[in-house]
DNA sequence: ACAAGAATTGCATCCGAAGTCAAAACTTTA
DNA sequence: TAAAGTTTTGACTTCGGATGCAATTCTTGT
């Protein structure tokens, strides 16, 4: 009899098409809803019978528990935040976060910016969701994270520090990374002119590149420098190579790029297009450690980031500071390692 | 008075960290809790003064409505899952995806899948998060998709079609891309032995691509082909070039591979460790148009997907199926985009 | 067999916004 | 100016699960 009513009901549930609530298990295996809950609640009190009972029901009926509802009582959502900018959206990057915070239980909710994209806007959206945490590769202003602070959300910047502001971050070391460059282009005593390609001018990181390209050179006494800007595309390294000829004829025969996409782009064209031999005339540096920068091709010198240190390190320090709000900003600083390809003459 | 009993709660909110709700709203705008909530609800009936009221204290409060408390009630979650198999991640599509949905104000719930990754544990998490939706360019088993069929979620398919099985897709054709590559290295008359390299066995795209090419170069009489298998990766194609010399020696002369990355192995371990002209000894053609295929020290012939469109087509598809569950599965299939490169002999 | 203590269970309430519906406040019309 | 119609507003309920607390059941010792 009893089983005719729950049947019933349970037909009226997959008619609706409503999902099974733990009330609906509660009832098909005759305990309370709080039960139910606690069956899912990791060191809860429940006696193996009662468990197991719930489970049958559960499985029965196919409950699976609403992460949202639980999320509100809770006020855990579960969720970080992952922002990333597209301009130099490297995919490595977002796969490892990726990768270790699903490892953790922990869910990613995706925030890509562009040129065109409403920062305000977006990050509105990150606040209403109510995520745990956020972890942003990307350029925010201050004012930008002043809410998160407010409402004690931690954020780990990955690969963009702030001076003077006390927020977490986990960044490889692009000035030590450039200094060891330069000092390698430096030492063979083969390179008259020097050309820097720096990256877009709002990427932090690239500046911070430059500058420690520019600051090294110059302790060198190396102070004639064609500079030349690009936007991390390997189109905008093969046009760089055409800037710098301009202002220079074809005496350059260093060139310092900010990353190794636009350094592909510089190699590919003064091999084919102006017929030059790297290195034999032009030697050619570039920064991250790409998949690319390996291939035999072109077995570029750079500073490869140790992605998989820093994303687990910043996954770290997010997670951490969710568990134990009163953990207090920390930078983490990685240096690079320094791959040597065949780029450059000795 | 009023005033100082408002803010001495205000400060007390401030104090707790608790979050800003529609109540604190109400209380502080002396209006009630409904009232502010249609404030936030398009179209809703409410008096300039009312919204201008409410507002203000919004304002002064910094009151953000929680997301997750609204799609509790609504039933919506503004969520969809995005589904991407690590594999195969290539950085485009998801970039092209998580643009396009924020556009359309839905977030992203990021899911990456690896060879490592338990899928059912992962398919739990998905419909635990009541996602609106889920994009998945990955391969699920039938059993696997049940769940959201039977729950109403759209789900639709990016790259990966299923015969047979009423469910909705975007997809590159791969078996016609194929054909028209073996057309070109057959219409040329210069290729006397051909190699295939396929990629994963579980592969289904990559298994389509293969067998697009086998078909196309059986109904040209040509049967006698040297067969490899690689892992998509470009160290895969490297290796799959030594591989298929040591079956034929140095006969073969035109090699099909089943994505852009592996040719490039290919190509690179050619020209430079085999020291062969590519295309004077060997040709090579490739499948999906990355970007280094572009590049020119590759220039290599491929059938470029055409990723904007299957993005948008994706995306709009499935919040066309959010918005009205009653529609139909369907399967858009786009043509594949030749380009020509340099690595094809004539 | 019974009291004291421990382990389980259920009741009631809460999280924060949205929707229903009837009451209240305006408009319009006669 | 009153009646009728329209628009706004607020009280109350709902979504689905978690949790404090009291009630119940089960142990244990004597």
């Amino acid at each position: 009899m009893v089983q005719r009513v729950l049947s019933s009901r349970d037909e009226r549930l997959a008619e609706s098409r409503r999902n099974v609530t733990s009330y609906d298990v509660a009832r098909h295996a005759g305990v309370s809803q709080s039960a139910v809950s606690r069956c899912f609640k990791p060191g809860a009190s429940v006696s193996e019978k009662m468990r197991e009972r719930v489970m049958k029901s559960v499985q029965a009926l196919g409950y699976q528990p609403n992460a949202i509802a639980r999320g509100l009582i809770t006020r855990r959502s579960n969720m970080v935040a992952v922002i990333v900018s597209n301009l130099n959206f490297y995919p490595e990057v977002l796969s490892q976060l990726s990768a270790r915070f699903m490892q953790r239980g922990v869910h990613v909710l995706l925030f890509t910016l562009d040129h065109e994209s409403d920062v305000a806007r977006t990050l509105e959206q990150v606040a209403q969701y109510r995520v745990d945490g956020v972890l942003a590769a990307a350029h925010l202003t201050r004012e930008q994270m002043a809410p998160f602070h407010q409402r004690d959300v931690p954020l780990v910047f990955y690969n963009r520090s702030y001076r003077d502001v006390p927020v977490s971050s986990v960044c490889c070391d692009q000035v030590q990374g450039e200094r060891v460059l330069v000092n390698l282009l430096a030492e063979s005593g083969r390179h008259r002119s020097y050309a820097l390609l720096s990256g877009p001018a709002d990427s932090v990181v690239g500046m911070q590149r430059t500058q420690g390209a520019v600051e090294r050179l110059h302790e060198l006494g190396i102070r004639d420098l064609t500079r030349v800007r690009g936007d991390y595309s390997y189109d905008s390294g093969r046009r760089a190579v055409h800037a710098i000829f301009e202002q220079r004829g074809a005496m350059t025969d260093a060139i310092v790029s900010a990353n190794d996409m636009m350094a592909l782009g510089c190699l590919d064209e003064l091999r084919h297009r102006f017929e030059l031999d790297v290195p034999g005339d032009v030697s050619l540096v570039g920064f991250d450690g790409v998949r690319a920068a390996h291939w035999s091709s072109f077995d570029l010198t750079t500073i490869r980031q140790p992605v998989e240190s820093m994303a687990e390190a910043a996954v770290t320090m997010l997670l951490e500071r969710i568990d134990n709000p009163g953990l207090p900003a920390e930078k983490r600083l990685f240096s690079g390692v320094l791959r040597r390809g065949a780029t450059l003459r000795h």
